[in-house]
DNA sequence: AGCGGTCAAGTTGAT
DNA sequence: ATCAACTTGACCGCT
């Protein structure tokens, strides 16, 4: 049975996770600005902890935790060291007890950075905010024990090849808790399976193989051969993405997400395989659970 | 309590 | 030129 993974928040389930704008703590004087975010990032962990929880109850295997788990952790003004917040050694604890608990239940953990985390740009500034941001969801990812930081390849500003051995050389350089981490998923703009695969072969970095961007951006490859390449690019259980497009594949935007996943478009080849398939789905915990319900009778009924 | 405007960041392609 | 999309709408100040 797939290994499947709920993205970052509950529509129905009543967790939430608590955010801040730059705009609104930077209007408050430093002290009163670092108990605010203090509140929120140990809110945010207890609320991790209830999250996880939910998930070993239902079944749900894998969670991947939302980039702005720490607020405002690396903006260029409003940003702070852990050490800075009065409840740092509380807030560490609650993040190491979440990471035990999901270690315990046999839960994965993952993380996804934003868009603007771009490795490959031709501006520096934007590979060292990119850096900074990765060193501060590795620094969470050590203390709850997940094992992925994915990441898209970037842009690819008119020359891919180009592109491509900047994104090698800053792979390079990274550090090993960043990188012991990194993976790279197709995206439905730049980068299909057949430009990614090789570089990812080639490096050693585990491949998410995104089947809706695969769709939405086809390259000539089939489902089935990615998959299979896909697989070989881990040397632990490989995780994959699913999602079914908001307005059908004919005619529209096939981009957007659906609310829930046509059990359609989750690959008949993925059945049965030892793989985490995270659902990016707007129903979130409700389409997880849909899912579910809908593999565990495929796996009763034989086909 | 509910509403609408606002929010740090990069890149792409559709309009 | 503007905008939505991307892994995720939530926050904030107003009524």
């Amino acid at each position: 049975m797939i290994r499947l993974g709920l993205c970052c928040k509950f529509l129905r389930y009543p967790v939430a996770f608590r955010d801040a704008t730059a705009t609104a703590v930077l209007k408050l004087g430093r002290s009163e600005a670092l108990q605010k975010l203090s509140g929120l990032c140990l809110h945010n962990a207890n609320a991790l902890h209830e999250a996880l929880q939910f998930c070993a109850d239902n079944g749900i295997g894998d969670f991947r935790v939302n980039s702005r788990i720490l607020p405002l952790k690396t903006h260029p003004s409003a940003g702070y060291a852990i050490g800075d917040l009065s409840a740092a050694d509380e807030i560490i604890e609650r993040f190491r007890e979440a990471g035990a608990f999901a270690r315990n239940r046999d839960l994965r953990l993952t993380f996804h950075p934003d868009p603007f985390v771009v490795l490959n740009s031709p501006d520096p500034d934007v590979v060292v905010r990119s850096v900074a941001e990765l060193e501060y969801q590795a620094e969470v990812a050590a203390w709850i024990g997940a094992d992925v930081i994915n990441l898209h390849a970037g842009g690819v500003y008119g020359d891919s090849r180009a592109a491509l051995v900047r994104l090698r050389r800053t792979w390079r350089s990274l550090p090993s808790l960043i990188r012991r981490r990194l993976t790279l998923e197709n995206d439905d703009r730049s980068y299909t399976p057949r430009a990614l695969l090789p570089f990812c072969e080639g490096e050693g970095i585990p491949f998410v193989y995104d089947v809706h961007h695969h769709r939405c951006l086809p390259d000539g490859l089939s489902v089935d051969d990615v998959t299979a390449r896909a697989m070989r690019t881990w040397d632990r259980e490989p995780l994959f993405h699913v999602s079914s497009p908001r307005s059908g594949r004919c005619g529209g935007d096939p981009r957007p997400h659906a609310d829930y996943i046509a059990p359609g478009d989750v690959p008949a080849c993925w059945c049965g395989l030892n793989v985490t398939v995270e659902v990016e789905a707007k129903a979130k915990d409700l389409a997880v659970l849909r899912l579910r319900r809908w593999l565990l009778r495929q796996a009763r009924v034989p086909r």
